[in-house]
DNA sequence: CGCGTACTTGATGTGCATCAAATGGTGTGG
DNA sequence: CCACACCATTTGATGCACATCAAGTACGCG
C-alpha cells in the first residue's frame, strides 16, 4: 500500500532544507486507521485538528437537507484536509474514507507553531492551497457550465491522474474505487446518468471497461470531451527564495 | 466611495499589533483604476501581482472554448484576488472591473517578505483563504445540488451581506450592481431563466423588485429558499496566539 | 443458497436551454 | 429635444438533457 507523509508532498511543490524538513517530520501526530465508509468529521464537528492522508483514498463532501451529497474532493495520500480548523471552529464539511484508509492528525496549534518557525513552509503550504483552489474553480466551471457526458470524462481523468502520482501503474487501465453513484455526487449528476454516461463513452471509444477496470482508450479525445486542463504540472515556486541552511 | 484597504480586511479577522498594521501598510503597491467592463488580468496571462479591491465591484471568471462564461466570486473592496501569483506563473482566472473599481497591486515577492517576517499576518491570510474555500464549497454545492430558484437566491442573499459588510445600508433594498446575464454565468443558469426565477421569487413573495433595486421581503423564507449558511459569521481565531508588541 | 449492494436498461416526466420577438431604458448624435 | 441605436429585460413556444420511477441482472459475502 502506499504512503506518503506531508513533507513529501511538500517536498513536490518546494525542495526542502534539512531543518525544515525535521520540522515538518517532528510535528507527525497520531495516525488513525478508517475502514471503507467510515465517517472522520462530520459537518459541524468542533474540530482544532488538520489531517494528512497517508494511504487510502478518502473524500470530502456536504449533505443537503433533502438529503442529497455533493462531493467536493476525493483525497490522496499526502493530501492535506480539514485546513479550514484554521479559520473555524466547526466543521463546515464532512470527511470519509472511499476504502481502508490511514490519516495522520496534526493539531492545529503544533502546525501554526511550525509554520511561524519556517515561513518558506508557510509559503509553501499557501501554494498547496492554491494549487487546489484552481482545481476547485475548474470543478466550479465544470459543474456550472459542462455537459454530463464532460464531467464524467474529468472525473475519470482526475482519478487516473491522481493515482498515478501516487505512483500507481494506470497505463494499461486502473480499477475505479468509486460506485457510480460517488461519481454521480461528485459530478452533480444522478447515479442512473453517470451509468449511461460511461456507456456512451465506452460506445465512443474514449474508454473501455472490463468489470471494475477502466481503461482510458483514446486519451487525447477524452481529455477534449473534458475540456481538461492539466494544472498541477504548471505550478512554478521558482520565484521564492532558496531553502537557508 | 467605500474604500477599504488589504489591512482593514486583515483586521475583521484578527487584531492587528501596530508593527503587523504598519507591514502590511507598507506593502501597500501601485493603485490602478478601472471602468466598467475593463478586464485586469486575462487568463494565462503571466502575473506576479495580488491584487486588493480598493473600491468598486469586480469579478473572476473562467471562459470555456464554447464561449460560455463562469464567475467564480464577486469582489468587493478589500477582497484580495490573484494569490494564485504565489502558486502559478500564468493566472487560471480573468478579473474584471463591474463597474467603475480601484484595485491596488502587490508584488508577490514583496507579500512573501511580509508573511515571513510577520508569522500572524500569514496565518491571518490561512484563515482568510479557509473562509473564501468554505464560501466556494457551498458554491459548488449550490451549482451541483440546487435548483435554479435556489442559486438565484443565493446570490441575491450574496451580494446583499456583502454590500451590507461593505457598510452601505440595504435594510431598504440595495441596487444591484450585476445584469441577469452575468447572475447566471454566477450560478451555471441562462439569462433568460434567470428572469423567470427573479420572477417566481417575486410572485412568491420573497423579493420585491422595483426597477434596478431589490428588496428582500421575506429574508426568513429566502434563506430557506437558499439552502443559506452564513459562514463568515463564524470564523474564529480566537485559538491563536495573541499579538506580540 | 439467499441476501444486499451495485450496476444496467427502459419508460416517462420535467427543469432548464434555446429560439424568437416584443418592450423598455439609456446614452448619443443630429 | 427628438430619433435612433444599443442593451437589458421580459415573455412565449418549443426542444432536449437529465431526473425520476421501475424492473431487471450480476456479483460478492454471510
Amino acid at each position: 500500500m502506499r504512503v506518503r507523509s506531508f513533507a513529501d508532498r511538500i517536498g513536490e511543490f518546494l525542495p526542502l532544507s534539512a531543518s525544515e524538513r525535521e520540522a515538518v517530520e517532528q510535528v507527525q501526530g497520531r495516525s488513525r486507521s478508517l475502514r471503507r465508509g467510515a465517517v472522520l468529521v462530520r459537518e459541524n464537528d468542533r474540530t482544532s485538528d488538520l489531517y494528512v492522508v497517508s494511504s487510502g483514498m478518502m473524500m470530502s463532501y456536504v449533505l443537503l437537507d433533502d438529503g442529497s451529497r455533493q462531493i467536493l474532493r476525493f483525497l490522496f495520500p499526502g493530501d492535506l484536509t480539514g485546513a479550514s480548523a484554521l479559520a473555524y471552529a466547526h466543521s463546515p464539511e464532512c470527511v470519509a474514507a472511499l476504502c481502508e484508509s490511514v490519516v495522520c492528525l496534526f493539531d492545529r496549534a503544533q502546525v501554526a507553531e511550525v509554520l511561524a518557525r519556517h515561513p518558506r513552509l508557510a509559503l509553501a503550504l499557501t501554494a498547496i492551497d492554491q494549487a487546489e483552489r484552481a482545481a476547485m474553480t475548474d470543478r466550479l466551471a465544470g459543474l456550472g457550465r459542462t455537459s454530463a457526458q464532460a464531467r464524467i470524462a474529468a472525473v475519470l481523468l482526475d482519478i487516473r491522474d491522481r493515482l498515478r502520482r501516487g505512483g500507481e501503474d494506470v497505463e494499461r487501465g486502473f480499477t475505479l474505487p468509486l460506485t457510480q453513484e460517488e461519481i454521480g455526487d461528485a459530478s452533480g449528476l444522478t447515479a442512473v446518468h453517470v451509468n449511461r454516461m460511461l456507456r456512451q463513452l465506452e460506445e465512443m471509444g474514449l474508454i473501455a471497461r472490463h468489470g471494475t477496470r477502466v481503461i482510458l482508450a483514446d486519451e487525447a479525445r477524452l481529455k477534449r470531451a473534458a475540456k481538461y486542463v492539466d494544472r498541477l504540472s504548471r505550478v512554478d515556486l521558482s520565484w521564492m527564495v532558496p531553502a537557508g541552511a
